[in-house]
DNA sequence: ATTCTGACA
DNA sequence: TGTCAGGA
């Protein structure tokens, strides 16, 4: 009933999860996925794009295609689920502290930008300020002369 | 038509 | 990751 097709090509993949041919080529010199090869060409097993769905999942959770090797690495290799589970755990921590260090970082210089925008602002008025007393000085003299 | 490797105005 | 080349 359910014919899911035992094998892909690149292209098949590559249009099933909305990417090129050339980052799949990619994710496999990076170690992400190992197809076989027919001569040249690739044959993709439905093992080959389980990993793959998981590298894309990894890239949008941020993980560094590097990270993303490692743990699709032992999630087949390791069949210790909780091993798998822990080394997900640790990473998303990871993750999370690097998110949160940043939104730190970000609301620091936010402040930076903010004071030194009042400084312009009030260095600002205050030429003009001093603008519009010097032109009152002059039409004063200017009336004394 | 499809895919492959290598390279980078 | 894109893209172009030149071959299978």
């Amino acid at each position: 009933m359910d014919k899911q097709p035992a094998s892909f090509s690149i292209s098949d993949l590559a249009r099933e999860f909305g990417i090129t041919p050339r980052t799949i080529r990619f994710y496999e010199d990076q170690g992400l996925i190992s197809p076989r090869r027919e001569g040249r060409k690739r044959i993709f097993t439905r093992r080959d794009r389980t990993r793959l769905k998981l590298a894309l999942r990894g890239k949008r959770l941020g993980f560094s295609l590097a990270e993303i090797g490692y743990l699709i690495g032992m999630y087949d290799t390791a069949r210790d689920k909780n091993a798998q589970l822990t080394e997900l755990l640790n990473g998303l921590g990871q993750r999370k502290a690097a998110l949160v260090q940043q939104r730190e970082d970000i609301e620091a210089v936010l402040q930076e930008v903010n004071a030194f925008e009042l400084q312009c602002q009030e260095l600002l008025s205050a030429r003009e300020a001093r603008k519009a007393s010097d032109a009152a000085d002059s039409s004063t003299a200017n009336d004394a002369v």
